[in-house]
DNA sequence: TTTAGTTGTCTAGATCAATAGACAAATTTT
DNA sequence: AAAATTTGTCTATTGATCTAGACAACTAAA
């Protein structure tokens, strides 16, 4: 298909350029046939690399849980789908892919009460350097790390949420039992990154994957701003679908 | 701060997992002090690694320009704003990204008149196997690629979008030319990938670099779809602000 | 059973990445 | 002026990645 040369001394071995380009094809099912890859020798041949190198992309897409190759027989790509994500007015994450998933789990890394800095301070609506309550957490599905979060609250406004969530293990929850029956997404700002040291830890992902990183706001019903936060998901775990309705 | 081990034998240089650890401080303002980054030798005791690593990473960055190194002085980090791409009911790529910028163009790569697939067909609400036409374009702002698309029509509806594009460089546009006064977006889903060959190309990337790729439906007043659309943005240089309202 | 095609494993050498140390060149502080 | 701190450049060595070739082990088809 794409003939174009891989590029040497880019800091990215050639074999993970490869796996990289390989676990795009998959995904967009290009240069698959019934489910079964091209062989090492045929693939070799495509890229212009010895076939050692193609062997070391394989076994990392395998060691990924992509593909898996079987000996007088072939390579063979796994299915395994993404869980979609939904973003819009009523954003909750239980809800949004709770038929998707057996379990959810949320997890309290860390508290802290800091003052507000000015980013957080115009995003709730208060002074700068008032007290804010913030909380990093870790959410799985189905026993994966799917997305960490680190969250502001008004400390005056919400002085118990921290222990809400612990009990609760639900942002969503945690609000109700602090008074806010219900809360809309106010908005939703999306980037794409690569994983920091504490991503690689926390969302079990290697060194040069993606995170797509979302920084929100949610604003009680009658438009007041209630939660600051920024989330980042593990990208090649979810796909974000944008509610417009 | 963080002083988790980086990970050796993975495929990635030390030096582009610092560079990449280094940039997403740098976005988040994290250990960099009056624009000026810590000294080599500094970071070096951080990261446990040689000064000429650090350097190599450094490097990077600085051909990236997002830092500039003085001899005698230290490493500067170089303002550099990502666009924000609006996403919503309404959104256009000129309209939304216009005042953030000098100069926008599109530019036809590809067109071609195909068979609709399944997914394309049950997107556009046509039957499977219908003509479709494929729009391959290149977007750039400020004479940089931002992002590539390809788009698809139902033949029979726009047999003239091919040359409308052509002519006014926008989709916007091109489809006021076919009847389209006035259209919505439906839906949009968002997902983060590698960059594949063909995005390092078009785009201007680096192999390991990210790509930020949306795939959505727009449609008539009346509700009817009328354009399918995956778009893969230069992720370093965009961030998808969501519009709820 | 034979043959062709596939993945698995081993050895050896070539190229690239990372470490180590030394010193030059420029800037700021003392 | 001198000292301290910074980036820039050089050499040499060790370790990781990529290439090359050969052959074993397994599978499916002739």
């Amino acid at each position: 298909m794409i003939s174009k040369t891989l590029e040497r001394r880019s800091g990215i071995a050639i074999w993970r350029q490869i796996a990289d380009e390989l676990r795009n094809e998959i995904a967009t099912n290009v240069s698959v046939q019934n489910n079964r890859l091209p062989s090492e020798t045929t693939l070799a041949k495509r890229f212009e690399v010895n076939r050692h190198t193609v062997r070391a992309a394989l076994n990392a897409l395998a060691k990924e849980g992509i593909v898996e190759s079987r000996q007088g027989q072939g390579t063979f790509v796994r299915a395994r789908k993404r869980i979609s994500y939904p973003i819009g007015k009523r954003t909750r994450f239980s809800d949004g892919i709770g038929n998707q998933v057996q379990t959810t789990r949320g997890r309290l890394l860390n508290l802290s009460i800091d003052q507000a800095t000015p980013e957080i301070a115009s995003a709730l609506y208060i002074t700068p350097s008032s007290k804010v309550i913030c909380l990093k957490t870790l959410s799985d599905a189905d026993d994966m790390p799917l997305s960490r979060s680190t969250s502001w609250f008004c400390a005056k406004r919400f002085p118990d949420i921290g222990t809400a969530y612990q009990t609760t293990g639900s942002i969503t929850k945690a609000l109700t039992q602090c008074g806010i029956a219900d809360y809309l997404r106010q908005s939703t700002e999306i980037e794409a990154h690569h994983a920091t040291m504490a991503d690689t830890e926390y969302l079990q992902l290697s060194p040069g994957a993606i995170v797509l990183v979302t920084q929100a706001i949610n604003s009680d019903m009658e438009g007041n701003p209630i939660q600051f936060s920024t989330t980042r998901f593990a990208a090649d775990r979810v796909s974000l679908a944008i509610i417009n309705a």
